[in-house]
RNA sequence: UGAGUUGGCCAGGCAAUCGCUGUUGUUUUUAAACAGCAGAGGAAAGUCCGGGCUCCACAGAGCACAGUGCCAGGUAACGCCUGGGGGGCGCGAGCCUACGGAAAGUGCAGCAGAAAAUAUACCGCCCUACAUGCCUUAACCGGCAUGAGGGUAAGGGUGAAAUGGUGCGGUAAGAGCGCACCGCAUGGGUGGUAACACGCCAUGGCGAGGUAAACCCCACUGGGAGCAAGGCCAAAUAGGGAUCCAAUGGUGUGGCUCGCACUGGAUUCGGGUAGGCUGCUUGAGCAGACUGGUGACAGACUGCCCAGAUGAAUGAUUGCCCUCGACAGAACCCGGCUUAUGGCCAACUCUUCAU
RNA sequence: UGGGGUGUCGCCAAGUGGUAAGGCAACGGACUCUGACUCCGUCAUUCGUAGGUUCGAAUCCUACCACCCCAG
């Protein structure tokens, strides 16, 4: 169980990695409640930002709880994704889910990129 | 038992595994690894007040503007807190209270009502050796009605508000016109630091209505902007062309004037841009017991160091226990206020029942 | 985080202490064979919420709620 650390080197650190993820993405999936924009990346493992705005997750107790659930989600399973940068955004109405639905919620769309990534 | 008032306290705990941030130590490839320690709140919230800190002048003067407004104290300061006074609410414990000035001036009061701040008089009441008519009488006298002139403010009705209240005397009818009691005002006395209080004394028949969260007057307070302040480093604002205006001018973040500091300014052509570090946590600090004070609080002593992120850190999973955990997340820092909210404890009040 | 502003009918709004204008929309009626146009009428238990000042508050004061804008 190496590889489940969340050091700065697996995060999007300013904000030109974000405009690149934003500007170029090479997939986009997403649910009800959660959008996932990724763009590759040649090399290390896999890179994540997080952008829960205030106009969908009305209070600061409650974006902490889902970045926390997000984090938690990448972190457990980023040694099996592909090298990439990933911002995942929230949408209206997750606040409104439990910890566990949400981290459902989230596995869900992150195998689906694995799946993907496996096909090709 | 139920209902309520006031004050205080806590904010799930323990263990294991995997992770995050800061810091200390060790190792080395100078960036990581390992180990230890620390890591959100009572409201961190709203941004409603007051400060610290930073720049503008060292924050100065006058006017304007804004705020505060019973008294005394506390505090760095406050619109906060404590104690007291007046007024109001509650059976009570208690709670609420922008609570200075209306004989400096100005304004306002719809509708209703006679009249809304000037004192007057609609319905009334009363008087007249005034006029007319009628009744009565032999006639005068007398009575009634209407009008005229006058005296009144008792009663009626309107309104949120109508020029002290009750009683007795008095009168043509009435009226502080007089008296008693109550209220009020002024001066004094006593108590209290004071606000103020008094079953104290004297004087005044009572003249001055309401509204100042209307303007205003009086007293006191306030310069402005805010860490996206400000500072340092690297780079840059360079240098140049054109036009216009002007040395009692222009700029300096606030409204005006003064003062002070700096100094030509504005427009346009073309060219260039990148951020990092700091401020950033030791402070009106926290804990303990002591002394002074009714209390807010103050003093001295001992001990402690207790978040500092910056795409933004406290979580996830499992086990055990209990009452099964509400409101809610620091972003420069403090003191208050207000709002959201789960539970526990103590004291007190009312009520039901029992003794 | 700091600074500033706005809430009045379904929508746009006037009102700055004394019965809350007006337009659009909606509804009912008239006109028409039927629509449109036009004409007439109806529509605010209360001005975002809660207290207070006043005889009286959308308006004045205080606290709160919601929304919007500006500053990197």
């Amino acid at each position: 169980m190496e590889n489940q650390g969340f050091p700065k080197s697996c995060r999007l650190l300013d904000s030109s990695a974000y405009e690149d993820v934003f500007n170029k993405p090479d997939f986009r999936i997403s649910n009800k409640y959660i959008l996932i924009l990724g763009r590759k990346t040649p090399m290390g493992s896999a890179r994540l930002g997080v952008i829960v705005s205030k106009k969908n997750v009305a209070r600061a107790t409650a974006r902490n709880r889902v970045k926390r659930v997000i984090r938690e989600a990448f972190r457990t399973t980023k040694s099996l994704l592909p090298s990439c940068d990933l911002v995942i955004l929230s949408r209206k109405g997750l606040d409104s889910l439990d910890n566990e639905k949400c981290r459902a919620c989230i596995d869900e769309l992150l195998e689906e990129i694995k799946r993907k990534h496996s096909t090709e």
